[in-house]
DNA sequence: ATATTTACTGATAACGATTGCAGATAACCT
DNA sequence: AGGTTATCTGCAATCGTTATCAGTAAATAT
């Protein structure tokens, strides 16, 4: 009940605590069998908080991330956790992507954990000023804010993947085109945004203003967002959506619409989701290995806390590859024209 | 850069740093402009190492969970995280359903958080005693070990779910009713097998052994199950899968032999999904809010630490209720002797 | 004006570990 | 045996706070 410290086992071994403080510190002591005796029978644990006062290094990481309940970050976050060791625990900031909560969490980590892992909501905020202020170690994932530069970064390859994205839709003859997007205020807001203007461009497809909607990468916007393209005097014949959950309002948007895919409009997203396999018709979508991206976060951490602070910050991207499923197809009035080709 | 301590404040002020310390705690002190202004040239923070060793707390509370990318813990983490107030923050631990993380896990928790909100992943396992021995508040959520009476819980109503399910299944006029079940070692395993026994025995209706399955309450795990059932010479005409993952393995083995909901078999879950309503037929599943679940688990938690070591345990339980979507059908054979209502 | 209460303050000892330093013991060499 | 290393050990300072205790200044009472 009472806590027992290194006081006691040195007691009860008859050593002093020194002694005992180097036999967990792995040097080689003369009653080093006493020692484990006593430590077991006593049920010693060793204080954390001694420890991180001493040391300085409290052997936590946080990873600050905007929605936990997004698979994409709860992917991000296990696999910065797979790639944790043993010697370190991982802290989860949830901030609701809500600025302010983001800010106060910041605040709050310092001096309780060793680095930070985060993917912060929007780009403006001065948070990372903040952070090299104190001289906390940070890596930034999935996402950056203004002078990411100074700091590591593990992103995907977001313009690649919406160039795909889109380059998709009109390999199969589409020209109207509509793209749900994210924030503009967010890296993959706004990297997706200019792959697909790049692919556009290199179609020489104009972008028509109605067509590009910027969203919030939430599902309810996505919802919204489809419901507007839908209610154009010309709606698109193909959506590509910037990320799932916006996708999955999307569908729910078309399905209560009873809008068929992909007779009707063609879809395609960014980000796997497990549904996106599983709907009738499944979705093409554009993925990467988000757990790839949380572990490479974490490694990037843990060189940056063994190399001191004279590392230079490391940029890291993961790929991004097409999953061709079942809902795209030719625009309907061009169908008649074109090879009978059938996605799957 | 150099870390600045309540002594820097103290010196620069003219004051001790007793009454640095005093001011932080909230009393009343001459120079509190003069300080106050200190802090914020300084940019001092409190080192939180040094005020845990002092008071022994350390704002943590931890949450330890199989699986985070399992949308359902997710969404208790996301609920305990937005319980935990201003003053704590959540640490997660991912134990990939591995017992040997997870005790390792506790062993490093101690110490390091105030205490310990937990779904184990098996209970056998001694962990319980180990916390225990040491004094470690602990509040169980979905799952309990061994001696769970004796910590706070916040469990769900499985029983009475798995009642309900399999009895609307039932009421379409099923007999041949199979159970993809999860691990009898865990607490919803057990609970959701059973609430499916008293509903078949209520009902008269004998359980055939091929048709009730012990998996493991992973998507591999459902998806195997369901391939069993399907081989079956008399295979069910309706099943119950005891959680959304294996609900998702279970539905990709139907989808890949071709047999058609609900027309050749009814599918009921346990726990929603963001694919149940979108795919054709949306999948009818006994859901509860995992988010209320997380957030009463750190209610019960803060109250526990707020009320010392005197408190006693509590139970809670969350309510379950039946989603119909379109997954469940009366069976084939008796679909033309009955009224034609579909659901939906 | 003196006594008594009130309101702050500063010095200092914890909290539980780690570490440099000097001393002690043992091991080695000639 | 005496001298030199090589190992191990205990003492005490330290990390940055908070809490106790006695002390001082101000405010109030008589």
């Amino acid at each position: 009940m009472s806590t027992v410290t290194i006081t006691d086992v040195a007691k009860r071994v008859g050593v002093s605590v020194a002694t005992i403080s180097r036999y967990l510190s792995g040097f080689t002591v003369r009653n080093a069998e006493d020692i484990r005796e006593a430590i077991s029978e006593l049920n010693y644990r060793p204080s954390a908080a001694a420890r991180n006062l001493k040391s300085g290094r409290t052997g936590i990481i946080a990873i600050v991330v905007p929605d936990i309940t997004n698979p994409f970050f709860a992917a991000i976050v296990e696999g910065a956790e797979s790639a944790v060791g043993d010697d370190r625990m991982v802290l989860l900031v949830n901030t609701g992507a809500i600025r302010e909560r983001e800010e106060k969490a910041l605040s709050q980590l310092f001096g309780r954990v060793d680095g930070v892992i985060m993917a912060p909501s929007t780009e403006e905020q001065h948070a990372p000023a903040f952070f090299s202020q104190f001289g906390l170690p940070i890596v930034f994932v999935d996402r950056v804010t203004q002078d990411g530069e100074r700091f590591s970064s593990v992103l995907a390859e977001n313009a690649k993947g919406a160039e795909l994205a889109t380059g998709h839709l009109i390999s199969h003859g589409h020209s109207k085109i509509a793209m749900i997007s994210g924030p503009n205020s967010a890296t993959p807001g706004k990297k997706r945004a200019d792959g697909y203007r790049q692919a556009m461009k290199k179609a020489k497809i104009e972008v028509i203003h109605d067509f590009f909607i910027e969203s919030d990468f939430t599902e309810a916007g996505g919802n919204l967002a489809m419901k507007q393209l839908l209610a154009l005097d010309t709606p698109p014949t193909a959506v590509f959506v910037a990320n799932n959950l916006m996708t999955l309002g999307a569908l729910h948007a078309l399905s209560e619409a009873e809008v068929s895919i992909p007779q009707e409009i063609s879809v395609i997203g960014f980000d796997d989701h497990d549904f996106a396999d599983l709907i009738n018709p499944p979705i093409t979508v554009i993925s990467r290995d988000a757990r790839l991206q949380g572990s490479q976060a974490m490694e990037l951490m843990i060189k940056q806390l063994s190399d001191g602070s004279a590392s230079h910050p490391e940029h890291s991207m993961v790929d991004v590859h097409l999953v061709e499923r079942g809902s795209c197809a030719p625009p309907r009035e061009s169908q008649k024209i074109r090879s009978n080709k059938k996605a799957r």
